[in-house]
DNA sequence: TCTGGGGTCCTAGGACCC
DNA sequence: TCTGGGGTCCTAGGACCC
């Protein structure tokens, strides 16, 4: 018996955390979008048959937005993420084994089993993440990831399908493979795209049949996967047991340009401390840190860099690593350049085991203790209550714009939506 | 005119994903 | 004027070793 994947995809997902809370907007055009304002990165089905794009600049489709009277909401990730949360948890209390592949999709491997009623599981599935969580989801199944991607994706546009789509021993796949352009395959970007369309192949059929050794040549061990799975021979494996990361990342857009030492200083300093809380969060440790700053990519004055350093050992402690940080940015800084990003990445994570300098301790107990007071106390009063030697100096040009930002609906109590019976 | 063979590790860059 | 952020995996090439 074949093991069987099911891909569920949460329909437009910012779109819809923001309608939860807002049910008037059901039905009319909403777009979500990215860090600072910039680009449009979610849109509701009205936004997309409007035309706008994915990743579209907002500045380029204010008129648009405007005549169409577009409603417009900046990026809320502590409340996405926690609906993100609750959707998990509701695809646990099934059978299945779940991999949480990215904040709004996960999949499903789902039990073998010869009398299994898929259409009614899926079906039934998608019913209780609306009813629990009402976030609208659509399922896909097939006997490999890749085809449950595409799966997934015949659930979400026609509408007989009622979102929920099944490719297992599905007579009619070639034909859906056929009206597949080879660049929705999931795998297939625009570089590869445009190497299999100079040797004819267009479409997820053309794909599936193309000559391996030439894939294997042509776009590596990754494309010749994509074509197996395409020929129903699973490659891709569920993971269920998350695993340790290899790097984590906190970097930004500075909301203004940034000149001032000071001012980067500050920036790092806020990002390296939400680095670090992510790596306690995960109980892990990093032993290299990589900060990087860079004027705007098309700048007069261009000038981008970033300068490593290897700790003593493996640590999770915010003034350490600030520490590491701040020596990087000095040694990085250039004075007379107008700054427009910065960030910095830990890599080098352990978990449990720890390679010591010769010369150096392991972090104290005191140093684990307070991370541990600071990290319930942040928790507990909101992000920042205790933070690490910022001037709280007014002006903090590199700071997010976020103009049209939702309430912490589900997360602040202080933003706790009210609701009246009286009617009043 | 002539200059070995085999291996590991690390890094940068490319490609892709959501 | 204004274009996000956070990841993974693979490969080629350099450095180094015996």
């Amino acid at each position: 018996m074949k093991k069987v994947f099911a891909l569920v995809d949460c329909n437009n997902f910012y779109v819809s955390c923001e309608r939860l809370f807002r049910p008037e907007l059901n039905g009319k055009p909403v777009v979500v979008l990215s860090n600072n304002d910039g680009c449009i990165v979610a849109r509701s089905n009205e936004a997309k048959a409007l035309g706008i794009p994915m990743g579209a600049p907002l500045f380029q489709y204010k008129a648009l937005i405007a005549r169409h009277n577009v409603q417009v909401f900046s990026s809320n990730y502590a409340l996405y993420g926690d609906l993100s949360c609750r959707v998990m948890d509701v695809l646990r209390q099934t059978e299945a084994d779940v991999e949480v592949y990215s904040i709004d999709e996960a999949f499903l491997s789902l039990p073998v089993n010869k009398n299994w009623d898929r259409d009614r599981y899926a079906a039934e599935l998608k019913e209780r993440v609306r009813k629990h969580v009402g976030i609208p989801v659509s399922i896909g199944i097939a006997t490999t990831k890749t085809l449950a991607k595409i799966a997934n994706r015949i659930a979400k546009k026609d509408t007989r399908a009622q979102g929920v789509f099944d490719l297992v021993d599905n007579s009619q796949t070639d034909n859906i493979l056929g009206k597949i352009k080879v660049n929705d395959v999931w795998g297939v970007g625009s570089r590869s795209t445009e190497k299999l369309n100079r040797r004819g192949i267009y479409t997820a059929l053309d794909l599936k049949r193309a000559d391996q050794t030439w894939i294997r040549k042509t776009l590596t061990v990754v494309g010749s996967r994509t074509v197996m799975e395409l020929n129903d021979i699973p490659c891709i494996a569920l993971q269920n047991a998350p695993a340790c990361p290899k790097s984590i990342v906190t970097s930004r857009t500075f909301g203004q340009s940034v000149t001032d030492i000071d001012h980067l200083r500050e920036a790092v300093i806020s990002y390296t401390s939400i680095a670090a809380e992510k790596l306690r969060k995960q109980g892990v440790e990093a032993e290299t840190l990589n900060v990087f700053i860079t004027t705007g990519l098309f700048a007069q004055q261009y000038y981008s860099n970033n300068q490593t350093i290897t700790l003593a050992r493996p640590t999770s402690s915010t003034p350490e690593l600030i520490n590491a940080a701040l020596h990087c940015l000095k040694s990085l800084y250039r004075p007379g350049y107008r700054y427009r990003k910065g960030g910095i990445m830990l890599t080098g994570i352990v978990k449990g085991y720890k390679q010591l300098d010769l010369f150096s301790l392991a972090t104290s107990k005191e140093d684990k203790v307070l991370m541990a007071g600071l990290d319930m106390i942040n928790k507990k009063w909101g992000r920042n209550t205790i933070q690490y030697g910022m001037t709280k100096a007014a002006n903090k040009p590199w700071a997010m714009q976020q103009s049209q930002k939702s309430p912490a609906y589900t997360t602040k109590w202080q933003e706790l939506p009210v609701i009246n019976s009286t009617g009043s």
